[in-house]
RNA sequence: GGAAGGGUGGCAGAGCGGCUGAAUGCACCGGUCUUGAAAACCGGCGAAGGUAACACUUCCGUGGGUUCAAAUCCCACCCCUUCCGCCA
C-alpha cells in the first residue's frame, strides 16, 4: 500500500512514477483519480464527525459529574440524545468514506524505484550481466528427454489433476528432493538464511498483506467454503510470519529462506507453455525473504540475488541477470530482477528466478514495522527471491546436461543428494 | 464436530457502565548515586489520524446493538487453550 502521507504531499512524484508502469494516472475515474476524491471526502467527513464526538464526549462527561454530584443533568440528556443520533450517522458515513478510500489504495501498484529503467514492455528489459557457457547445439526438448528416460510423465498428471500436472518418476523425483534439499542447505549453511517451514493454506488477510488481494483472487487457487487460499509463493507465509508486529531495529535485517509447494491457476496464461514442465498449476520453490531497513533495501536485494545467483553457478547452469523496466515490474514490488536460465531446446534465456525489493510496500500493508531506538515505528522493507524455482531447474538440467546418447549429467554439487549417481541414463 | 475457559499496551496482568488509553510488575529510555557496573531512588515510556506545536478524534480480537456515556452490558462472528470425538 502506498504512504497516505506521501500521496498528499508528494502527489505530483507519486503520479511519474506510477506513470512509468504505463499506469493511466489521468483518468479521473481510474484507481488514482478517485483515489484522490475518496481522500478529500473522507478527511472531510472525519473532521466533521470528529468534532461531534468531542462535544457529545464532553457533555457526556458533564453528565456524569453532575449526576455523581446529585444535580440535575435533564437538559444536557435532551440535548446529547440529538447529538449522538448525529454522531452516529456521521461515523457512519465517515466510515464508509474511509473504507472507499482504503480499497482504491489496495488496488494502487508500488511506485517504482527512480532507478528502474524505463520501457513499454518485457522487451525494454535491460541485461545485466551474463554467466556461463550457453550451449548452441542442438538438445531436444525436456519433455521429450524426460519421456524417453521414463522419468517425466505428463500424461499422468493430466489423468491425476488435469493440464499443467506433472508426475516425476525414479531419478526426476528424486532430483527434485535433491534440489530442495540443496538449495536450502546452501542458504542456511553459506548465507546465512534461517530456515522455515510454513503453511501452503492461507486466510485473506495474510493474502492481502502481501498484495495478491484484493486485485488478484483470479489467480489463486480458493478452498471452498472457507475464506482461504493455496499459497502462489512461500513469499506470502513467510513475509506474514511478522504481520502486524514492531520489530526492534537491531535485529534487522531478518532473513529466511523455505521451501513450500506454490499453486497458480495461470488465469490468462492460455496457450503459453502448454507443453513441458515449465508452466504448472502445482511446482516447488525455494524462496528467499528479507526484511529490512528503508535505507538497505536496495543492496540487500543485490545480496539477496547474488544468494539466487550462487545456486545456479553452483549446478553450472549458464544464466543472465537482467533488470524489469518500468512496464514488466510487478504490482507489489518497486524493483525487480529476473534470473533467466539458458534453455538449450529454445535456444534462449527463461525466468528461473525473480528478486525484487518492495520498499515499504508490504510493511504497510501487513502492518509489519521496525522501530530504532527511541523512534517512532515505521513499516520494514520487504525483499524476496526465488532460490530457486525446482522445476524448471530440473527442466534446466535436463537439457544442459543432455547428451548425445540420451543421458543426462549431473550437477557435480547435486551427486551427492542423488546417491552418488552422475548421470541419469 | 461437541463442551468449557479465554482474547486488554513490547511482555505479564488488573479493570467489568462515567474521573480508565487503561492500575501494577517486567522490559526499555533519561537522570541521581558509583572509579565503572549492578542495586537503590527519581522521571519518562502504546499505536493511528490531526496540529507549527497544542487541542481534538479513534483503537482494549472483529462487526453490530443498548446508553447522554461501553474495555466494561447484549448479539453475531473469528482466533487461542483445555477436555471429548476423529485421525496422518
Amino acid at each position: 500500500m502506498i504512504d497516505r502521507q506521501a500521496f498528499r504531499r508528494s502527489f505530483d512524484e507519486m503520479s511519474a512514477a506510477l506513470a512509468r508502469r504505463g499506469m493511466d494516472v489521468d483518468d479521473p475515474n481510474g484507481p488514482w483519480g478517485r483515489a484522490r476524491a475518496l481522500d478529500t471526502r473522507q478527511r472531510e467527513l472525519k473532521s466533521q464527525a470528529e468534532a461531534l464526538q468531542a462535544e457529545r464526549n464532553r457533555v457526556s462527561r458533564l453528565i456524569g459529574q453532575k449526576k455523581g454530584k446529585g444535580e440535575d443533568a435533564s437538559a444536557e440528556l435532551i440535548a446529547m440524545g440529538e447529538v449522538s443520533r448525529k454522531v452516529k450517522e456521521l461515523e457512519a458515513q465517515a466510515k464508509e468514506a474511509e473504507a472507499a478510500f482504503t480499497a482504491v489504495l489496495m488496488e494502487i501498484p508500488n511506485p517504482l524505484h527512480a532507478s528502474v529503467p524505463d520501457g513499454n514492455s518485457e522487451d525494454d528489459n535491460v541485461e545485466i550481466h551474463r554467466w556461463g557457457d550457453p550451449r548452441r547445439d542442438e538438445v531436444p526438448p525436456h519433455w521429450d528427454i524426460g519421456a524417453d528416460l521414463g522419468i517425466l510423465d505428463f500424461e499422468a498428471g493430466a489423468t491425476l489433476a488435469g493440464s499443467r500436472f506433472t508426475v516425476l518418476r525414479g531419478a526426476a523425483a528424486r532430483m527434485e528432493r535433491a534440489l530442495m534439499q540443496f538449495m536450502l542447505n546452501t542458504h542456511v549453511d553459506e548465507h546465512g538464511y534461517e530456515e522455515v517451514w510454513v503453511p501452503a493454506i492461507v486466510n485473506r488477510k495474510t493474502m492481502t498483506g502481501t498484495g495478491q488481494l484484493p486485485k488478484f483472487e483470479d489467480d489463486l487457487y480458493k478452498l471452498e467454503g472457507e475464506d482461504a487460499f493455496l499459497i502462489p509463493t512461500a513469499e506470502v507465509p513467510v513475509t506474514n510470519l511478522y504481520q502486524g508486529q514492531i520489530l526492534d531495529a537491531e535485529n534487522l535485517p531478518i532473513r529466511h529462506c523455505a521451501y513450500t509447494p506454490c499453486f497458480r491457476r495461470e488465469a490468462g496464461s492460455a496457450g503459453r507453455d502448454v507443453r513441458g514442465m515449465i508452466r504448472q498449476h502445482q511446482f516447488d520453490k525455494v524462496e528467499l525473504v528479507h526484511l529490512t531497513t528503508t535505507e538497505r533495501a536496495l543492496s540487500d536485494l543485490e545480496t539477496l540475488t547474488g544468494h539466487a545467483e550462487a545456486i545456479l553457478q553452483a549446478l553450472e547452469l549458464p544464466y543472465r541477470l537482467i533488470e524489469l523496466c518500468g512496464a514488466d515490474v510487478g504490482f507489489s514490488a518497486q524493483k525487480t530482477y529476473d534470473l533467466e536460465v539458458w534453455l538449450p531446446s529454445q535456444q534462449c534465456y527463461r525466468e528461473i528466478s525473480s528478486c525484487s525489493s518492495f520498499g515499504q510496500f508490504q510493511g504497510r500493508r501487513a502492518g509489519i514495522r521496525y522501530r530504532k531506538e527511541g523512534g517512532k515505528p515505521q513499516p520494514v522493507a520487504t525483499l524476496n527471491g526465488s532460490g530457486l524455482a525446482i522445476g524448471r531447474c530440473l527442466v534446466a538440467i535436463l537439457e544442459n546436461g543432455w547428451q548425445q546418447d540420451g543421458s543426462v549429467a549431473i550437477p557435480q554439487a547435486l551427486q551427492g543428494y542423488m546417491g552418488g549417481a552422475q548421470s541419469i541414463m
